[in-house]
DNA sequence: CTCATTGCAAAACGTTTGCACAAAA
DNA sequence: TTTTGTGCAAACGTTTTGCAATGAG
């Protein structure tokens, strides 16, 4: 197999995906790449974005209509939108226990699951 | 308040997606539309969907990156995504027991919540 | 040198909007 | 008539792609 050749650009995407608190938009990606290399074009993010998640190193997540996308490999996770600020959290608790595999609902052969959570975040929630 | 006037196309689009089995493109909620009318437009298409989402008889389902709209008031339900046909199925079953209000991994407050199940259906699983 | 990667600008795609015309009241 | 709804085409924001120039080996 032929290693991809390491690049500047690449390199930074990558540690700004996996050093973000959560799913970051390709905007969000944007500015913090140029925060490094400020000739950086939006072409590149979304080339290195496609390539990142080929590879598997990154994911896209569509989170109400808005695609985020999230560094792969920190384990089994959900999300939290926050009705109120609009922030997404990633959340290591899940309320589902369908191991893959499972027949679900007459039929239905599980091998993945997504939670999405909507309420209000810890700092919304206590009023201030 | 004005009662909206009825209209043909209004009427035959709020029937498609009643009739539905689950979520539709709007590109199928097009199509299905003209089998009725067939001079309908894809602007028209969008502007009543926008008019019945407002209006709550119908809401817009992010499903995989795709926008899908589905008629409301079914009663709460969840979504099966197959992963070798590519098709949305509706399912009834829920494998949260998060009532609104409940206090979760520290301090989140969940109003709501959404599910996705992804594997197979129960055709491409029997291997047909 | 060769060849993958980049930036830019243009193209493509899904969605929205302006406007003149048609339909309903 | 007045008013609202419609189709078309243009506009818009986001994502992708062609291409010439750059950079790495």
């Amino acid at each position: 197999m032929t290693a991809p050749r390491s690049t500047r650009q690449r390199d930074v995407i990558a540690r700004v995906l996996e050093t973000a608190e959560g799913p970051l938009a390709v905007a969000d990606i944007l500015v913090r790449t140029q925060a490094d290399v400020p000739s950086v074009g939006l072409a590149t993010v979304y080339r290195t974005l496609k390539l990142l998640s080929d590879q598997g190193h990154v994911h896209p997540v569509t989170l109400d209509g808005e695609t985020l996308y999230e560094a792969s490999g920190r384990g089994h996770h959900h999300h939290f939108l926050c009705t109120v600020c609009g922030r997404v959290f990633t959340l290591h608790a899940c309320p589902v226990s369908i191991p893959a595999g499972t027949v679900y609902a007459g039929g239905f052969v599980v091998e993945a699951h997504e939670v999405t959570l909507y309420g209000r975040c810890p700092t919304c929630a206590s009023g201030r």
